[in-house]
RNA sequence: GGCGCGUUGGAGAAACGGUUAACUCACAUGCCUUUCACGCAUGCACUCACGGGUUCAAAUCCCGUACGCGUCACCA
């Protein structure tokens, strides 16, 4: 690995001048010294037991083939000072950063190393990262200082956090952490990014709904802020639900149409029912759920043909199924065609001095059997065509009829 | 514990010393309507963690306190 040997010349220099060290403290002296530090109420810091071994005693432990990493010779008063482009200027002093480890014994060096020599060598002008790295700037900085190279500049942003307003973490299982989660849960990419960007960065207007080109475009570092922002799903949700009613019908239909076929066996206008959905449905994962009926009446409760504000009743509900039965059966001649269908059905409330809630709420009650469904009456019928309509209304007044009866008793 | 960063409503946030502290989500109410949803309208911080100070004037500047978080690895 060709890269391995760039970060060996640079460690080889550092070796030369001194400005960093074998240590060959095992794993053990060192928990030693970190328990005695902590139990004295120290910051636990390496004691530089190593810096003080004689080139003699160096080259005889080597000979010995013992394990030894890398250190640096952290500078005494010395202190290291940055302009964050977020936060202005930070300083840390390095009598408070121990002398840290840039190559593991197994060779390999460590991040705050190899980043360091990393963006060196691809001329690295800005860096941003989160917050949580605002403590290791220091100890990049000075192997910059050290290797006499130019620092970039830094940008430090906010973290992102639960609502326990905890930095997200892969082992946190209140929160989604992956991509492929939210794709699997029906969020759309675009949603993703739009929602993410606003997470510790604000636009400057009203709206808050971009393209991912409009954000690069407006995009201005002096809007970042500086506190965490909490991973509001509720909002990612709303957004996304944004997102899916822009769609034009054809991509929402194709998006859509493995979760339709997964909830729908049955022989129905996928199209239609995709129509009626698009409004309705923040993600597509839920999609499942608000359509189930179609394939399969659920068992339902007479109590949902009550409606306080469609003035409702069980008689009134089993006099409306009665009137629209035959209707249905023999008036509505052509069930492909949805206008009729309106037309029909909205007929009875007239002829009968009923208001439209009063029939088209116990009808689709009757071929739903859910309180609250997609679409109302007309749409549904039309979905579940002649024969399952009708199927429906007559369980529907049976119910009621049980129903009626064993109150008068 | 040391060091560092932060603190405006339930959440995201604006404000860069001077009107009634924008806007978005959530929530509540009303309208629309064949349910739901959409859409529309209205309401929701007598106050900007707290205490001092500077100033004619502070959420905005300074100091202190509290709280929260981050980081102190042979992880990246």
């Amino acid at each position: 690995m060709e890269r391995l040997d760039i970060y060996k010349g640079v460690v080889d220099e550092m070796l030369e001048k001194g400005l960093a060290y074998k240590c060959f403290c095992t794993q053990e002296e060192l928990a030693q010294v970190k328990e005695t530090q902590e139990a004295s109420g120290q910051a636990p810091m390496y004691n530089r037991h190593c810096l003080n071994l004689s080139a003699q005693e160096v080259k005889e432990k080597e000979a010995a083939g013992l394990p030894y990493v890398i250190r640096v010779r952290v500078p005494e008063h010395k202190v290291y000072e940055f302009n964050d482009m977020i936060r202005g200027n930070i300083s840390f002093e390095s009598k408070d950063i121990g002398d840290w480890v840039i190559v593991k014994s197994n060779g390999i060096p460590t991040y705050n190393f190899a980043v360091v020599v990393d963006d060196h060598m691809m001329d690295i002008t800005h860096v941003f990262r989160g917050e949580e790295h605002i403590s290791n700037t220091p100890k990049q900085l000075m192997i910059y200082d050290m290797m006499n190279w130019e620092a970039p500049t830094f940008a430090h942003m906010t973290l992102i956090v639960n609502e326990n307003h905890k930095k997200l973490s892969k082992r946190d299982n209140s929160i989604m952490q992956y991509i492929s989660q939210y794709d699997e849960s029906g969020y759309l990419p675009e949603a993703m990014f739009n929602f993410m960007a606003l997470l510790g960065w604000s636009p400057e207007g009203e709206e808050e709904i971009f393209t991912k080109d409009q954000l690069i475009e407006m995009f201005d570092e002096h809007r970042l802020s500086k506190s965490p922002s909490v991973f509001d799903v509720e909002k990612l949700r709303w957004m996304n639900g944004i997102y899916i009613r822009n769609m034009d019908l054809d991509t929402f239909y194709g998006h859509a149409l493995p979760y339709l076929k997964d909830a729908i066996h049955s022989d129905v206008d996928l199209k239609e029912v995709a129509h009626v959905i698009q409004q309705r449905v923040e993600t597509f994962s839920e999609i499942k759920d608000s359509i189930d009926f179609i394939d399969v009446l659920p068992d339902y409760n007479c109590e949902m043909y009550l409606h306080k504000k469609m003035k409702t009743t069980y008689e009134s509900s089993l006099k409306a199924l009665e009137i629209a039965y035959p209707i249905m059966e023999n008036d509505i001649t052509d069930w492909k065609n949805q206008e009729m269908i309106h037309e029909k059905l909205l007929a009875i409330a007239s002829a009968h001095e009923m208001k439209n809630g009063q029939v088209l709420w116990p009808i689709r009650t009757a071929l739903s059997g859910k309180a609250f469904t997609p679409g109302g009456a007309i749409e549904i019928a039309y979905l579940i065509g002649k024969d399952e309509s009708l199927r429906r209304m007559k369980i529907g007044m049976e119910k009621l009829q049980a129903h009626i009866a064993s109150q008068a008793s």
